[in-house]
DNA sequence: TAAAAAGATTGATTTACATCATGTTTGAAT
DNA sequence: ATTCAAACATGATGTAAATCAATCTTTTTA
């Protein structure tokens, strides 16, 4: 299955040497996956490698064989699906301290979305093998691992209902709030402002819907002033504007 | 929170008693989740309890803890997931052999859906406690438990495209491509007949349609003689025919 | 810097599906 | 049987979002 491979800006060839080693006992962003290590998280530390990606490289492609785990330091990575008629979705993004690669490692099938770095991101790579040594030395691993998917499994069944109860406009403005998140600050007037890493074709894609209707739909909230849509910085004056979008329709942000 | 009970037809009430104790050990059903205990299958078979259960009655609720796994003998149980407009959907059937309740338990949250027996079931109940035991004392176990999860987790993966880019009338040829696996038997015409263990209301949640939509799709199926349907038996002469609704959207059953 | 390609916006039109309304069938309780 | 309440079916109508098509803008390539 061949992959389309994005061709990089002149610029993101460079600046490619000298990273500085990160380590896993000082991340302060680890996620709870690793917490069964405790005081020897150092086995990880020393296991990993480092891997740089300029924005739009891959860090593995679906349709190949997982081959150990991923975890990002810096940085936020996409996953994307392409289905058969070759439209291709933001399945979910990975952002400091998680892991991603794992559905495909432990399921032992080929991978079913691409990762692909949609900033400049440092990540850790963990080879299968080192997995497998962790796992048995220290069985809460994948325990921890077990919650981590069964609360994917819960963000999935969840993400359908949404899917299919709330119209774009909500599930944009849902989007919005989990954005923030992420990337959101706070700007000298006190309004929230988001900058975006991706595209309005994958904005669209993440919450299904064609980016005619997502751009009609920025507009119309920016119409009713809740948030005002400059490229890829939106700026949002009162958060409670867009939680009153999800109201009506009963969801309950986490 | 207060869950509907259904009430039981008379006749279901009875014939609830002396059930033969199903052993673990000759289950030629069990999924391979279990697989890791090898040959001390026997204790999971002296540590679960027996429990039947009429159409209808429920395993375990939406909302309340998790205190333990359920591994289905016999019978159909459904998992539905009621939402905060108070739409009913059922997220998911659970077959003989399988394995249900493990989400909230590993996520150790509260339950997100409600188990329901479709049809009269004989389910074996292991409780947390046990399950713990069992995952310290063969760790692979979990492993084997990460890899079902797994699956699930690509399951809803393709779930959602489907729910995205296929339209009602392909969405329910795939759901009866999936239930004939269950539920189909051929009959003396030669022709695929499978009964179905649920509701109209059922099956349009099934497929995120509503009932009126279900009903004229299933009228649309039957005028081009590709299937019929008498109540909640489906006739179905070339299986090729339902395939044939799916090829244009890039589908692939597997 | 110009040219080309890709992405984004906007408008007009279509459509699949939901909703509403009404009637019919079913099947359990009396 | 008779009654009653669900479940199901079917027709009429409404609508959110997709599609089609035409600019306009930004980015990439030459």
């Amino acid at each position: 299955m061949l992959q389309k491979q994005p061709r990089l800006k002149e610029k993101q060839r460079q600046n490619n040497r000298f990273p500085t080693q990160p380590n896993c006992v000082s991340c302060d962003k680890r996620a709870k996956e690793w917490c069964p290590l405790g005081g020897n998280i150092n086995r990880l530390d020393d296991a990993k490698t480092l891997h740089m990606y300029q924005a739009g490289q891959s860090l593995y492609h679906q349709g190949t064989r997982a081959l150990g785990l991923f975890c990002v330091e810096s940085g936020t990575i996409a996953l994307r699906k392409l289905d058969a008629q070759g439209n291709e979705t933001i399945v979910r993004l990975i952002h400091p301290g998680q892991t991603l690669g794992y559905q495909a490692l432990f399921a032992d099938e080929l991978h079913t979305t691409t990762a692909e770095a949609l900033t400049k991101s440092r990540v850790c790579f963990i080879e299968k093998q080192t997995i497998q040594d962790l796992f048995q030395e220290f069985p809460q691993l994948s325990l921890s691992f077990l919650q981590r998917m069964a609360e994917d499994l819960h963000q999935a069944e969840e993400d359908r209902l949404h899917l299919t109860a709330l119209p774009v406009r909500a599930r944009l403005a849902h989007l919005l709030l989990l954005l923030k998140d992420y990337y959101g600050t706070i700007n000298k007037e006190g309004d929230v402002e988001i900058e975006l890493p991706f595209s309005r074709q994958d904005m669209a894609s993440m919450i299904a819907a064609r980016p005619e209707t997502l751009s009609r739909t920025l507009r119309a909230l920016e119409r009713d002033g809740v948030a005002i849509f400059d490229k890829k910085k939106v700026t949002i004056k009162d958060l409670d504007d867009l939680f009153d979008e999800l109201e009506p329709c009963g969801v309950n942000v986490r």
